[in-house]
DNA sequence: GAGTTTGAAACT
DNA sequence: CAGTTTCAAACTC
């Protein structure tokens, strides 16, 4: 069941899942807390991450390393008792505030080492800035005059071709949509049009795939642009490639240290050589 | 601004 | 599920 959003305009579910997602956070105690892990791990682990490889770049599952320093005061001794790893979806984190209300519940000092990569977010996000088109990538409350309006001529701006539609978003008055529906005056169109995609999701997706939810990236499949314009899903999104991809020639994933090291002294080298050269010249 | 290219989405 | 078509955005000139 989809219902709209009076005042942002954004088609919202009305299933329980916030509230489910809520509970996943506050275990009642450690027995439960333990269940809810296997569960939860199984059904990752069984639906999406079928090999080690896959895990290698995707943003999920998140483990965090729950670490207390409660017993290295009382004995004296430098050890750090390891607690639990929780995965969690990117989806289903807890923020940050609400990580700190755990903490605090439990009356000990806890300290999450996160063992996922943290990514170079700097450079993401000047990228994200220039490339900031009409997905709205960081999930940012974004001002209807900041959306680039769109140009649909034959869809009504009902299908996901419609970066308005497929925002959740009504079209504005900068869009040169033909005939549009996507308008606030055809809003049974609109929810029947989300349901029939919700319909289609159900019957294809094997994961909890949403496709109004601009921020999942499941993978691009480009082939002549290397992953590197516009056209491609994931470097839209300021995100690297990674195993979900079916992209060719890509020069959007993330390299290793080695290979870092590698093309930065090649650069250096690169540079050396013009250098020596301009001042042969002159 | 028009035409071309591109890859996602939709269709078969 | 794979191949094809349609679509709108990105890109080029």
């Amino acid at each position: 069941m989809i219902n709209k959003d009076s005042r942002s305009g954004m088609y919202i579910s009305s299933s329980n899942d916030l509230q489910k997602d809520e509970d996943l956070f506050i275990p009642k105690d450690n027995q439960q807390r333990e269940d809810m892990k296997q569960e939860y791990l199984l059904g990752q682990t069984q639906s999406q991450l079928s090999s080690a490889e896959q895990i290698e770049d995707i943003p999920v599952p998140r483990l965090t390393l729950f670490v207390s320093h409660m017993s290295l005061e009382e004995n004296q001794i430098q050890y750090k008792k390891q607690m639990s790893i929780e995965a969690q979806s990117p989806i289903k984190y807890s923020p940050q505030k609400k990580q700190k209300k755990q903490v605090e519940q439990d009356g000990q000092e806890i300290k999450q080492l996160d063992i996922q990569e943290i990514p170079i977010i700097q450079q993401i996000q000047t990228r994200r800035k220039i490339n900031k088109i009409n997905y709205n990538v960081d999930n940012s409350p974004v001002e209807q005059v900041e959306m680039k309006p769109c140009n649909c001529t034959k869809t009504h701006c009902l299908q996901l071709y419609c970066s308005c539609f497929h925002n959740k978003r009504q079209c504005i008055s900068e869009c040169k949509c033909n005939d549009c529906y996507n308008d606030g005056q055809h809003e049974e169109d609109v929810l029947k049009a989300v349901e029939q995609i919700k319909m289609k999701e159900q019957r294809a997706s094997h994961h909890d795939l949403d496709s109004f939810d601009t921020k999942q990236v499941w993978g691009c499949k480009c082939k002549k642009t290397k992953c590197i314009k516009g056209y491609c899903e994931c470097f839209i999104r300021g995100k690297k490639c990674t195993s979900h991809c079916q992209c060719t020639e890509c020069e959007n994933r993330r390299q290793s240290q080695k290979k870092q090291k590698k093309i930065i002294q090649q650069n250096n080298q690169i540079n050396k050589k013009i250098k020596k050269k301009t001042q042969v010249q002159f």
